[in-house]
DNA sequence: CCGTAACCCTGCGTGC
DNA sequence: TGCACGCAGGGTTACG
C-alpha cells in the first residue's frame, strides 16, 4: 500500500522519464476512477498537455501540466502507475492508459479500486479535496520536534491511531507508522498527550528515520506495489514489526503482537514498547 | 473531541 | 480449476 516512501519512489522514477513528455490521448477504461472533472471534460483537458513537473504530498502523486491543471493521484492500496512499451496491452485491472507523443503510455491500475485520480487548478491545488486537510510534510521544516511535541500534548487519542491521521501528518500510513513507534520503543495504546519529552524525542527522529529508510530502499512491497517503472521495492525486509505477528522481536525475542487500533491491525512488541 | 463502523472492492486464506 | 465465506486495508463519512 502506497505511503509516502513509496509514492515518492513513482514519483522520482517517473518523473526523469516523462518530465516534458506530451500526452496525446487519454483512454478512460473505468470511468469512476476519476473523481473530477466528469470523464469526458477529464480526457480532453489533459489530452494535448505538456508534464511541467512531477510532485508529491502526502500519499498523493501531482503531475503538473502545462495548462496550470494539476493530475492529482491517490493509489490508496493496490493503485500503479507505470511507464510502459508503446503498445503495451492493458492488463486486467488497468482503469486508464495516458498515451504520449512519443508513442509511449502510462497505465494506470488498481486492483481494488480504490484509488482516484484529478484533474485540478495547480493554483487550488492547497484547497482540492482531500489536499486541504493534510497535516504537515514530514520532511519539511514545519515539522519539527517542537512541532511534534506542541500537538501531541493537545491530543487525548491513542499515539496509532493519531499518527495514521492524515490531517495530523501526512504520509504516514500503516506500516510506517508501527515501525516508527517500534523504533521508538513506544506503546501504540500510549495516549498521545501522556509521551514525555524524552519520548517525543525519541518518537521525532523515528518517524523521519523510518521514512527516509523507505525511501532508500525504494519501498515496501508485499505484493502489488512497484514504482513507475514497475519494479518492486526491498523495504519488506528492513521492517521489524509490521506483518510479523508471532515472530521473534529483532531486539528482545518476545513474540510479535497484534492487535486492533482505530480499525487498524497493528503490530508491535509488547516488551521493547511500552 | 474521540471512538467505532460502514463503505468501496478483489484476492486470498481457511474450513468443509 | 471446488466452493462459500470472511478478512484486509486508506480515506471519507456517519453516528453515538
Amino acid at each position: 500500500m502506497p505511503e509516502l516512501p513509496e509514492v515518492e519512489t513513482v514519483k522520482r522514477s517517473l518523473e526523469k522519464h516523462i518530465t516534458g513528455l506530451t500526452f496525446s490521448e487519454i483512454i478512460l477504461i473505468m470511468p469512476k476512477i476519476v473523481k473530477v472533472p466528469a470523464p469526458q471534460s477529464f480526457t480532453e483537458n489533459v489530452a494535448g498537455k505538456k508534464i511541467k513537473k512531477i510532485g508529491r504530498r502526502g500519499k498523493y502523486l501531482l503531475i503538473h501540466l502545462s495548462d496550470n491543471n494539476t493530475l492529482v493521484i491517490h493509489f490508496r492500496m493496490t493503485g500503479r502507475l507505470v511507464y510502459s512499451e508503446p503498445g503495451t496491452p492493458p492488463g486486467k485491472h488497468t482503469h486508464a492508459i495516458f498515451k504520449f507523443s512519443n508513442g509511449y503510455e502510462l497505465h494506470y491500475s488498481d486492483i481494488r479500486q480504490f484509488g482516484r485520480i484529478s484533474l485540478v487548478d495547480t493554483d487550488k491545488l492547497d484547497a482540492a479535496p482531500g489536499l486541504k486537510d493534510l497535516g504537515v510534510e514530514p520532511f519539511s521544516e514545519n515539522f519539527t520536534r517542537e512541532f511534534l511535541k506542541r500537538e501531541l500534548k493537545r491530543r487525548r487519542t491513542k499515539i496509532k491511531p493519531l499518527l495514521l491521521d492524515q490531517t495530523f501528518i501526512a504520509g504516514l500510513g500503516n506500516i510506517y507508522a508501527d515501525e516508527a513507534l517500534h523504533r521508538a520503543r513506544l506503546s501504540p495504546e500510549k495516549t498521545a498527550s501522556n509521551l514525555t519529552t524524552r519520548e517525543i524525542a525519541r518518537l521525532y527522529p523515528a518517524i523521519k528515520d523510518v521514512l527516509a529508510e523507505g525511501i532508500a530502499n525504494r519501498g515496501t512491497t508485499f505484493r502489488d506495489y512497484v514504482d513507475g517503472m514497475g519494479q518492486a521495492g526491498s523495504n519488506q525486509e528492513a521492517l521489524k514489526v509490521y506483518d510479523r505477528e508471532g515472530k521473534p522481536c529483532l531486539s528482545c525475542k518476545t513474540p510479535i503482537a497484534r492487535i486492533r487500533l482505530g480499525g487498524r491491525s497493528t503490530y508491535y512488541c509488547p516488551k521493547c514498547q511500552k
